[in-house]
DNA sequence: GTGAAAGCGCTAACAT
DNA sequence: ATGTTAGCGCTTTCAC
């Protein structure tokens, strides 16, 4: 069932088919009821390659991701795919790992496949020194970031402030008389600097213990947490709270604690399923993807309407602390209250 | 840059560049250095419309699930996007959720896109009634499911043996005393059924205590599963060990024991990161994606090879069981040890 | 082994 | 408002 045939059962020539196919106004409400009422009967579906050769386009979007099975990125994968598939965008889903060669890999491939546009999911995409194989792609596709920065031209931005929820949460832990606070990291990617930084502000804002050692940079898994928490506590070093760049890590930190029968303030970061499964709960700072999803799809959807003045190259909004048992739960300053 | 470029600066037809394109063994060794130096140098990508026009192809394969935001779910997408990837072929991905109209709609989309075949996961792809839908796609395009069961011509199916990983968790509590054995599901999906009656397979086989009340269907939350147990625990029921069909499950279990100072063995399933997340960390069975899924990819491969002669139409692993604290740490049968 | 030419099914001038 | 026609970039007969 081709154009030829619809445009043949209505007795129309295949350019009006093609006119209501797309929605021109330059065909009278008979004929369009016509055309529409053949397509339907005969359940006619224009073909995907023929349409893409002539638009150059498939209306589909490139969604990059280091790794789908990692809860955040999944969730930001879910939550993009379901606003643009409601707005009629097909969703292509590459998931390169960490290795930049890959990346950049992807990034041509999805170039190669006349995407309409690239989602990059997650700060990972933003390398520490060079980016100009990002800046490459932009000048040909737009390129959308979700939870990272990038200065770049045709690169437009969505992200969460978690500099400032990071300070949030030190300062929430100030108020409680916590003094050593524990940091735990995992990477210094875009977002883990800002978490970091955030860490480091709140610190010297409440003139809080800046000890070295209570800035830990750890392997992303759970032991590599427990096992530096472990090592801290049995060393005798004063800690008043633990807070972690990852709910994993924030965990980890935990079954630490729950070995040994310590109760500190626990924080983590990404507000996951982890934080609502631990015990106890761990309170976390959620880092909005419920609302950059959405505004990022929103800010694509313009670009592709060409509307490209209505497109903010940086959207920030603030991030959440969810409190929960890892946080009430303990009250360091109980005595003196 | 198209295979016309390529022709003239070959000197050759374009016939020829498409047949160095398409790996025709009709074409001298010189020309077709001589080509692929030229693309080489040009970097050259045939126009994967144009490509697609001709071979109604795009070398793309769907990858439906109803939510990528699941772990189970998402370590399949990632697992079979990475070997689908490997053989040159694209994953394009839909989130149908849980609504009969909302899958045939992906399903339809699917089709009507030519993807080369499609790959369902998780067994909410099997209706309870009527899978009528998903024969009729399978009339135009290979279907493989993982962890699911269709027995339809032209679906292949990879799962895990999780009747018999069940019956054999059952067989481990049984041995170590546990008479009366909780179990917790939320849904009668083919996955959810087989697992369930692997449960009754194990209480029939030992002789244990099958009453009704230790059998209990509940939402697939963390809430629910916590409030469920809470109330057997309080109400003096007699429980010796909890089994649950989703790791999630499991750990509302725990909460509601750890809340109560109670220790009992508990089983997941899925081997997810809650299972080692949670205190005690949980033991787990495994169902086996790290091999269902290549599997599934191997068979799709073959297919679209044409080999369908080596093809199986099923395919069963055996799942595995993962001990972990949640299972050690407990001794029901201390006391008479 | 290579080239000429006819599609593939659609879009978009351009003409009417 | 509608039709005619020339592409879009590739694959694939069919000749040579």
């Amino acid at each position: 069932m081709t154009i030829y045939d619809i445009a043949k059962s209505c007795a129309v020539s295949i350019a009006t088919v093609s006119r209501v196919l797309n929605g021109s106004n330059k065909v009278s409400p008979k004929t369009r009821e016509k055309v529409l009422a053949a397509m339907n009967e005969h359940n006619y579906k224009p073909n995907p390659f023929a349409r893409g050769l002539g638009l150059n386009s498939m209306k589909m979007i490139g969604i990059l991701c280091t790794d789908v099975s990692d809860a955040f990125f999944a969730k930001a994968v879910s939550l993009v795919e379901h606003d643009l598939r409601k707005r009629g965008l097909d969703v292509i889903l590459g998931c390169t790992g960490n290795e930049l060669s890959d990346k950049k890999k992807y990034l041509q491939l999805f170039l190669d496949k006349h995407v309409d546009a690239i989602i990059l999911i997650g700060s990972p995409f933003r390398e520490e020194q060079d980016n100009s194989h990002i800046e490459k792609i932009a000048k040909q596709i737009p390129i959308i970031t979700i939870n990272s920065l990038l200065d770049v031209p045709n690169i437009y931005c969505v992200l969460c402030n978690e500099k400032e929820g990071m300070q949030k949460a030190i300062e929430l832990l100030a108020k409680r008389n916590c003094n050593d606070i524990l940091y735990l990291y995992d990477s210094l990617s875009y977002s883990g600097q800002q978490k970091l930084a955030g860490y480091k502000a709140g610190i010297q804002q409440y003139n809080l213990n800046k000890t070295s050692h209570l800035i830990q940079k750890i392997p992303r898994t759970l032991e590599a947490a427990e096992a530096i928490t472990a090592k801290l506590l049995d060393s005798g070093i004063e800690l008043s709270a633990i807070v972690a760049s990852e709910d994993l890590l924030a965990v980890g930190a935990q079954k630490a604690l729950s070995a040994r029968g310590i109760i500190l303030p626990v924080v983590g970061f990404n507000n996951s399923i982890l934080a609502e499964c631990s015990t106890p709960s761990l309170t976390s700072i959620d880092n909005r993807l419920d609302v950059l999803c959405p505004a990022a799809v929103t800010i694509l959807a313009q670009i592709l309407n060409g509307d490209f003045a209505a497109a903010p190259s940086k959207t920030v909004f603030p991030s959440l602390l969810v409190e929960r048992e890892s946080f009430s739960h303990n009250k360091p300053n109980k005595k003196r209250s």
